[in-house]
DNA sequence: AATGAATGAGAGTTCATTCAT
DNA sequence: TATGAATGAACTCTCATTCAT
């Protein structure tokens, strides 16, 4: 039967949720549980505690995020428009899932085997940025002696803090934030 | 007395540490009791709840941290030296305090009135870089149409992406990371 | 059917495994089911709880015990025999059904109605040994003013008491008892 | 302070109350709080988990269980008296502790290393009432030829026996048992 | 001012039982 | 008839907080 997956998937994404507003600790099973429909108990015949929860949450989080990027990076036609689309992608997935990002980032607050696994999970996105990275220097778009691990890095780092800065400090919606701006800043870097 | 402040910080200093090892809910109000050297209860002679002490914590750990980034940003030359003293600072100190990190990154798993304040305390470091920015733009060190706020969240979000990365990923040492890449990089760049 | 019967008693079988590895409160019906090789729902279809599981599995046990007794009984030609065997066939019954014989000695953690059904139960096989007591006496083998209800409480008490210290304190097999030993001081009691 | 031991005391009294009445498994630690007139978390000041408090409390009453026999036994001017001396004591105790003594005769339902140790506070029972056998032995009151562990195990077990099947299967009340009549049969065995 | 024994609300988790299939 | 997915009551245990000393 597909239902018992689909089970899974539903109570996947009613994790993402209420560890999202109520974060990893403040989320109750019976929240969760509530939030999808089941009874508490129901919870436990698909996955085997809190922590498998949130675990599996965050892969299916990780995987999920990648799956949308990538087209959103093939998208762009250059450069630029690449990182802006990236911007602006981030900013809309950054404002449903504040935790799961942190975690994503970061492996917070986790046991060591689950933070191995979520960095493991976050270094298959980094690989994705890479990759266009090393895509534009062949193509002659980006600079030769650009490190592409380094770039990815910033590339990412730089449009999280600014969508975390006007997201949630000066009250911008996802639209709002200046993903222009932030593009052109991560190309053409601070010296003239 | 000044031994009332004293002991405000002893307990502040011994949060830090269990925070940081435990994380916010894997710390308990008597294991930082321990560490300050006192009785439970007087915990609450000093702080009105967990909450609150997690709270001021994180505010005094910004104020810490802006203390001695100011000196460090002043310590460079130029603004290649700027960012490399930044770089390395940031990794020392994130190496020790991650979870404190995630707070004032994000506002992580907090209250609203906790966000709020500790995206103030972020945003007067954000704003330290900005300073530094503008001052470099008057040198004509750096390009006229540099925006401050974004190339802040660049530099910051940049560094600490980069500084997880290879910190808690690749297991490097905070002094072993290319701190020169990073500033270069984000100096010049990614195209021509 | 006979079908309906049979699986009864397969799934009284898997009880008695079950209980008597995990304990009342540790055996789990999913488990029982499991090892009867049918659903949990089914075990449902023969018996009305959990409670009345246990309670008809001891006393099944008592009758499949009793069932074995006897015979045992009549084997030995002497009463010195007669004993001996009691100990060996008591030790072996013990050493797999530990849980079961706590419940027929003692009535332990049942309800009052359970436990008075229990004891019924243990009576009889109380009663099969004071038979032989009587025909002991009858045939001149055992002294006349034996109390029959006395006796057969030191031999059972007696030979349990002595099987549990050799097998679960001193780690013997049911075979290494010393029954021989057990059956003459019980013949022969202490004075003289 | 005085007090927190007695409080232990305090708390080890209402478990075994709790867990006399309503088994190991259906004892809750907040009837037993509730018996000993405290919190439900005070209880775990005091013992590590339901299991250490089980644990603890058995011991205590072998411990208990010993100090009020070995004076008792003393008492008898010769075996037949201290037979049914021991045999009186026990039905008295066994009318309240009936799960105690479960634990105490079989270990049922623990853990390896709780059992072990029961055990090992059920031989130092053993022991004493073997220690007897060894006096009555060099003071010719009784046979040379007794195996005293087999002895006591037919003394502790006859005893238990025949208290159990005349308290709780025929309401006997612990002093209309025929004690002097099992201390007797003891002495005498069965046959002659 | 400082303490730590006492507390109890509330969490994660288990599992006997039900019932739609 | 047989099943096992779903359930939720009830358990153990934690720990922030209180308050008498």
């Amino acid at each position: 039967m597909v239902a018992k997956e689909e089970k899974r998937i539903e109570i996947l994404k009613a994790a993402i949720k209420v560890f999202s507003e109520a974060g990893i600790e403040g989320a109750t099973i019976e929240e969760i549980a509530k939030e999808a429909g089941i009874g508490k108990g129901t919870v436990y015949e698909y996955f085997e505690s809190k922590n498998t929860l949130f675990q599996e949450m965050v892969c299916y989080s990780g995987k999920r995020f990648l799956e949308e990027l990538v087209p959103v990076i093939e998208q762009g036609d250059n450069m630029l428009e690449k990182l802006r689309l990236i911007s602006q992608f981030y900013a809309r997935f950054l404002k449903n899932h504040l935790d799961i990002f942190n975690s994503l980032m970061t492996g917070y607050s986790l046991s060591e085997t689950m933070r191995s696994q979520l960095l493991k999970e976050m270094s298959v996105i980094s690989q994705a940025v890479e990759d266009m990275i090393r895509v534009g220097i062949q193509t002659l778009e980006l600079r030769a002696n650009v490190n592409p691990e380094i770039a990815a890095a910033c590339i990412l780092g730089g449009i999280h803090s600014y969508a975390i800065k006007k997201i949630f400090s000066d009250g911008y919606g996802p639209d709002e934030i200046d993903h222009e701006g932030i593009a052109k800043a991560l190309l053409t870097g601070l010296i003239w």
